[in-house]
DNA sequence: ACAATGGTCC
DNA sequence: ACTCGGACCATTGTA
């Protein structure tokens, strides 16, 4: 499907996107066994400092409400904010049940009653507790090590961290980096963390033969702002910080398949100029144009489109009369040769850097092996001895950025530190 | 045991 | 009326 980009300076290694998934099979179980060393004090530390916020944002929220309810539950918490305390719903999200309480939702009634404040660092903090600061160190072994597990079946090719899964630990918000404090590197050793800038859409640039996103890429620019100068229509100097977010938004949007009103959604905008950015967007990267277009079409007359190594994804309701799954497969179909061809690089490289790794090892004693021990979609994690770890950290980096060989860089940004979140 | 709701990541 | 890709997991409430 993809030969054509051979010409276009594509050079892929000769593996199939099933034969990537028989030989990363190995690598992923050696990961697994691994695991990563957790400092459980550390997280137990962070769940009492945040148990103690929740609890006065508790009786905070109670007094508020001048009734005892469960916060933690949304049909109870919808009963109070729109019955009890009649905050206005026009506006509002509509769950099957009523008015939704989602974040988002609550967010658009900060002004009108002093108890949607707590409610959201409440929702906040409790969801870190429970998912994170409380089971993670039920699962560590005696090393204090957390071996998750890795599935292959997705849609797209991407892998899956499960029990526990890894790929979700925070790192927005005030608390995400204290989380990932609590990652840290075995004594004597560091970790290194090596990720894909904007990978998805380096891939789509090269999928689609995008000039305007090949020159982007090729000179290094900030695509985000190249991209907010092309929509709003000014100098990439005078981008102000704002518009660059409706920009990268836009940008994120082109591999989901977007529509206006998600785009609305996304940002909070409104839909006429969701349209008009689009549009503008379009007007410049006819390529990404050309792109949607003909994946749509392919999917519609093969059923199926695939990444570039080959993985192929099926749409059995595309065709159908189902006007909703139809569309929604047509995004998929956008998306798909995108999301699936990153991962692919990225297990490549994975299998790559193993290999090359196990090489390095056979020097060395035991206890100064370097692991490949975490990945989560566009990122390696590494630990490895203090004393490679420099020499270690240029090896993944150029592994990395040379897996295939594409028209535009693959830029890799890499850091070393003592814990993960160091390692920016 | 299961669906609904909500939330975390890329 | 409703909507942008891919995952996993906690809690509540119902069956």
């Amino acid at each position: 499907m993809w030969s054509h980009l051979k010409e276009k300076g594509v050079e892929l290694p000769k593996i199939t996107s099933g034969g990537i998934n028989e030989k990363i099979k190995p690598v992923l179980s050696e990961m697994e066994e691994a695991g990563i060393r957790i400092d459980c004090d550390g997280l137990s530390l962070l769940e009492q400092k945040l148990n103690n916020r929740i609890d006065k944002l508790e009786k905070e929220i109670l007094k508020k409400a001048d009734c005892d309810f469960n916060i933690n539950s949304p049909s109870q918490m919808a009963e109070v904010l729109f019955k009890k305390l009649k905050l206005p719903v026009d506006g509002l999200k509509r769950t099957k049940s009523g008015v939704s309480t989602a974040a988002q939702e609550l967010r658009k009634l900060a002004d009108q009653h002093e108890i949607i404040s707590p409610i959201l660092e409440h929702r906040e903090l409790s969801k870190l507790v429970s998912t994170y600061l409380k089971p993670l160190p039920l699962l560590v072994d005696e090393n204090s090590r957390l071996h998750t597990h890795y599935g292959l079946e997705t849609t797209t090719g991407r892998l899956t961290s499960f029990e526990p899964n890894l790929q979700n630990i925070p790192i927005k918000g005030k608390y995400g980096m204290e989380i990932r404090r609590a990652f840290v590197a075995a004594p004597g050793m560091k970790l290194i963390a090596a990720d894909y800038s904007q990978v998805e859409l380096r891939v789509v640039a090269t999928l689609a033969q995008d000039k305007s996103m090949l020159d982007a890429f090729t000179s290094g620019t900030d695509i985000h702002a190249k991209t907010a100068s092309e929509i709003f229509h000014i100098p990439e100097v005078e981008v102000t910080h704002d518009q660059r977010r409706v920009a990268k938004a836009v940008n994120f949007g082109i591999v989901y398949g977007q529509t206006p009103f998600g785009l609305s959604q996304a940002i909070g905008i409104s839909t006429e100029e969701a349209v008009k950015y689009i549009g503008d967007y379009f007007a410049v990267h006819t390529g990404i144009k050309e792109y949607i277009n003909e994946m749509i079409a392919k999917a519609h007359k093969d059923g199926y489109v695939e990444t570039l190594f080959g993985f192929k994804r099926y749409f059995p309701e595309i065709n159908g009369r189902a006007r909703y799954l139809a569309e929604s497969e047509e995004r998929m179909a956008i998306n798909t040769p995108v999301q699936g061809s990153a991962a692919e690089l990225l297990k490549l490289a994975m299998i790559k850097i193993n290999s090359k790794l196990k090489t390095q090892n056979s020097k060395v004693e035991t206890e100064k092996l370097a692991r490949m021990i975490l990945t989560v979609h566009d990122e390696l994690v590494f630990e490895v001895p203090e004393s490679r770890a420099e020499e270690i950290a240029k090896i993944v980096e150029d592994e990395m950025s040379s897996v295939i060989k594409l028209p535009i860089p693959i830029e890799v940004t890499v850091g070393v530190g003592d814990n993960w979140a160091e390692c920016k």
